[in-house]
DNA sequence: TGAATCAGGACTGATTTGATCCTGTATTGA
DNA sequence: TCAATACAGGATCAAATCAGTCCTGATTCA
């Protein structure tokens, strides 16, 4: 329900580390193992990054793997869409553009406008972003002090372009919910 | 894989049955004979949403369910979450805020900030704007008056407050994308 | 040639989702 | 009072999806 597969996660760790070495090649072993993740699995992953011409593959011994692009030229939507497929927000939204549930699907169009403002959240966020954020390593520190608090203080260029301008979507009638509430799942 | 549920659909589609209809109750029957919805799966949505607190239920003879709250009041997050419960983009994010798959997840703190944005898409969407989009009928009406006509009185800018302005999200080195490319599963 | 590496199909087990069934309770109206 | 109507919720089942593994083959390099 509304959440990435943990191919697409992988997709995501791996090109990040990919982005992390420009120009170098890693093997699917060096990253699987870099990061715990299963080599088979993650194969599989970078194979189908390959195919969308993400990555480019090197056959042989010190053969792997290497970005063939921008980190910033890559978007999490391209990434996703080459791992998952194509991103559905409702059953509604089949490929011939009709609702197969019933004649009648009144929410299907209004959704579109939400299907369409969570595709450009994923199209702009790139590689890039998971690169330059800065890395934070939990072994020293098994049990999160506070998370939610130090996620909070420092906050790069990124999120205020990924933020939707606030105040400009408060309309009439609409009942004010505090930032706590929006993250309540934390 | 990024996706809504069946059943958050229904919820979806019975809410704004149900905000098209102020203060009358519809049963579970009428809402999924309306719409060609299993009965006894909407059942259970319902009864979540009744314990969301966003429908009361009414027991007996001509009983059913009303909305108890403003649809302009009632955000596709808050039903998303009553229905499918919290909302987790990754594997990463669980509820102790730690990464179970690895030590150095690199990936997580990035990825919240895409994770915060389209809980903010959903939170800003409501079911008022789900009722107040032209319905596009391929069928004639069977059942309710015209209650649609008095919901679509009061139109704040419900698009404007959903798509982001563009060009602010363009940063140094991203490629420029078309929208048909961010929309081309459809 | 042999080790290292990618390519990709087939397969399996686990999880999630969608849907149904059944029993019980509450309310209405004849 | 009682039957009909409708909600409440647990148990269960089937299908779909996901995560992961296995195996065979091709490519490259030392």
């Amino acid at each position: 329900m509304l959440k990435l597969t943990k191919k697409a996660d992988y997709g995501l760790i791996a090109l990040r580390h990919l982005a992390s070495v420009p120009g170098a090649t890693a093997s699917t072993k060096d990253i699987a193992d870099a990061y715990h993740l299963p080599v088979t699995l993650l194969a599989k992953v970078l194979q189908q990054l390959s195919r969308a011409g993400i990555v480019q593959s090197v056959s042989g011994t010190n053969g792997g793997y290497k970005l063939i692009r921008h980190p910033a030229a890559v978007s999490a939507l391209e990434v996703v869409r080459a791992i998952d497929g194509p991103v559905i927000l409702t059953h509604c939204f089949t490929e011939h553009g009709t609702c197969d549930q019933s004649d009648n699907c009144t929410v299907r169009e209004p959704l579109r406008k939400v299907h369409e403002a969570i595709l450009d959240v994923l199209n702009r966020f790139t590689i890039s972003d998971l690169a330059e954020s800065p890395v934070i390593r939990l072994t020293p520190l098994p049990v999160p002090v506070n998370p939610v608090a130090s996620a909070r203080t420092a906050r790069p260029a990124v999120a205020a372009a990924l933020t939707t301008p606030s105040g400009s979507g408060v309309r009439s009638g609409r009942a004010l919910l505090l930032e706590s509430d929006v993250h309540q799942e934390f």
